[in-house]
RNA sequence: GGCCCGUUCGUCUAAGGGCUAGGACACCACCCUUUCACGGUGGUGAUACGGGUUCGAAUCCCGUACGGGCUACCA
């Protein structure tokens, strides 16, 4: 039986096993009153899965994924657009599109363009975006710059955050001076707070004349003491953190942008964002993003969480430098840097299908319980669900992302293919009609693992080989065999009906009367027409360029040997 | 360093207390093939370690080791 994914049923129950860390919290911790701070002694209540469900159900599923346009979209975010993906269309939900451009020191044009096309090409398109406003907009995060300082000053006033004044100098400093063995890079937390130019340790008066004077400042979250802080991660099941090991984040900076952990949830609640799935590097983050729901909205608001596994390489978190290190994509499509010029490799230009693509990505971290690895976009809106992807990260492996687009190229038709072979032999000039290209397609797709594997294995069938293989054949050359092709000329000469098994027929009756095996001349008659060691059928291709250039071919060789 | 997450063949993974630990990629061999592929058959190859709990542990618990992530007025 199929359970709808909003039914979210943790795997283990959270009163297994308790953090290890509660153990060793002062026994003397106010116990807030809400039911997602666990002070040791309410550490069993948990919301009930009773609960999830029933705010699950009040509400329309809908999911986002949140870029911030900075450079080339990296496979693992493809991932995270594609799970969002499946998870709306499977629930009869929606899936947003929201620009994170908060970093405005960080923007880089055309960023945001690149992303929309990516989306394109995999066929992942959003319900809603920039490009394609709801009721929900604006939809870049830059647009919405005014509403975030209003909720940090909510905070503010209920004593959940501050300001604070300091430049970076002293922020430098601070780092310094607590800088120790036991504590390589200090925070600005609850132990350092107090030493630091803010609204806790500034008086009233102070802090008023700074404001007015417009003093450059930040908001800080200020975060509690000693609590537990836990969640229901949907594939890592319960996580607790201890509140006073999480530093006061940055939530307003100088300049009036929100950081991302304001923004998220601002958004996400503005936007009505039931699911949020993003990369596993967030989890340090989350108890901040909870703290923010509970001061703001409320917990019971808050969608739920998935923190997705990593895409690991060689060593460690996927990067492009990887990529370019191993010789593998990592974007989605070629990303050009604007200022250095540099191009990093797209899975698209790289001769992927989308559909291969997608489907790869699918199976990184996840699986349907049974053999199955070849799926359509549409068998994965049937078969995904969330809790069957695995919580370890998974170390991309580039052979059997091939091995995933040969299958894809060897189940696509061969006029599907046509267009995309078509545009890759224009690149070297080839121009075929298109009922031979359909016809050299199927004869070739099964020897191409990436889609310009078909300008070698076909640019043969349409112009002679530039180069030939010769060594290939001379160790093994002699008059027999010259005198053979000689005659096997004459005799193509006369065929009238130029079919390839009747060539291939008049062929070897040559070779045995001239006592020679037919395999003995298949191999350089391979060569004289194919320039090398591969390719269909001898007589496959020969029927497909006809008998002049058959000839010709020959005749050309001849003269090399 | 601190916190968090993780650990089954080289890689992606299956097995939710009960078989000989299954599949796929890669690799090797053979078959098919007058090339290269496709396909077929077979093979090499894994539960990190140590303790518990249990009649029985890859599976549950604890510890250790190892790996990864985070530790910015970046996301």
């Amino acid at each position: 039986m199929k359970i709808p994914l909003f039914l979210y049923f943790p795997r283990s129950s959270p009163i297994q096993h308790l953090p290890s860390t509660i153990h060793h919290l002062p026994s003397t911790i106010p116990h807030p009153p809400s039911n997602i701070f666990h002070p040791p002694s309410t550490i069993h209540h948990l919301p009930s899965t009773i609960d999830l469900y029933l705010c699950a159900m009040s509400r329309k599923v809908r999911v986002r994924f949140a870029p911030s346009p900075t450079g080339g979209l990296h496979m693992g975010g493809m991932r995270t657009i594609l799970y969002n993906y499946l998870f709306a269309r499977q629930n009869g939900g929606e899936f947003v599109l929201r620009i994170e451009d908060t970093d405005q020191t960080r923007y880089v044009p055309g960023a945001e363009e690149y992303i929309f096309e990516c989306l394109k090409w995999a066929g992942l398109e959003p319900d809603e975006s920039p490009l394609k406003p709801g009721q929900f907009g604006p939809y870049r995060q830059s647009e919405r710059k005014p509403m975030y300082r209003s909720y940090a000053e909510k905070l503010v006033k209920d004593g959940n955050a501050y300001y604070a004044f300091d430049t970076p100098e002293e922020l430098e400093r601070m780092r310094q001076e607590f800088k120790s063995e036991g504590n390589a890079s200090p925070q600005y937390d609850r132990l350092t707070r107090g030493n630091m130019r803010n609204s806790l340790t500034l008086s009233n008066e102070e802090v008023e004349k700074l404001l007015s004077e417009g003093t450059p400042h930040v908001i800080r979250i200020k975060m509690p003491e000693s609590e537990t802080i836990s969640f229901t991660d949907m594939i890592r099941g319960e996580v607790s953190f201890d509140s006073s090991l999480v530093d006061d984040k940055v939530l307003l900076k100088a300049d009036g942008m929100p950081t991302y952990h304001l923004a998220v949830v601002v958004d996400d609640y503005l936007m009505q964002i039931t699911h949020a799935f993003r990369g596993e590097e967030w989890l340090p983050s989350a108890p901040v993003h909870i703290l923010l729901w509970k001061y703001l909205f409320g917990i019971d608001a808050m969608p739920q969480w998935a923190h997705l596994p990593l895409i690991l390489g060689p060593n460690g978190k996927l990067s492009k430098r990887d990529g370019e290190k191993y010789g593998f994509p990592v974007f989605a499509m070629n990303w050009t840097d604007p200022r250095t010029n540099h191009t990093a490799e797209g899975f698209r230009e790289k001769g992927f299908l989308p559909e291969a693509f997608i489907n790869l990505l699918a199976l990184l971290g996840w699986n349907d319980g049974t053999d199955q690895e070849l799926f359509t976009l549409e068998e994965l809106v049937q078969k995904f669900s969330i809790d069957r992807v695995h919580s370890a990260g998974a170390k991309f492996d580039y052979e059997k992302a091939k091995w995933f687009n040969q299958e894809w190229i060897k189940r696509k038709s061969d006029a599907e293919l046509a267009p995309l072979v078509k545009q890759l032999l224009a690149t070297v000039a080839i121009a075929p009609t298109d009922e031979t290209l359909v016809r050299v397609i199927g004869l070739v797709k099964e020897r191409c693992q990436l889609l310009p594997d078909f300008v070698q294995q076909s640019s043969f069938f349409f112009e002679a080989p530039k180069q030939l293989d010769l060594d290939a054949v001379k160790p093994k050359w002699n008059d027999a065999k010259r005198l053979f092709f000689a005659e096997l000329i004459r005799n193509f000469q006369l065929t009238q009906t130029w079919v390839g098994a009747d060539l291939e027929r008049n062929c070897k009756e040559i070779a045995a009367a001239n006592n020679i095996k037919p395999g003995e001349v298949m191999l350089p008659l391979r060569i004289m027409l194919v320039g090398g060691k591969f390719g269909p059928g001898v007589f496959d291709i020969v029927e497909i360029i006809g008998k002049e250039e058959t000839i010709s071919r020959i005749e050309k060789a001849l003269h090399l040997l």
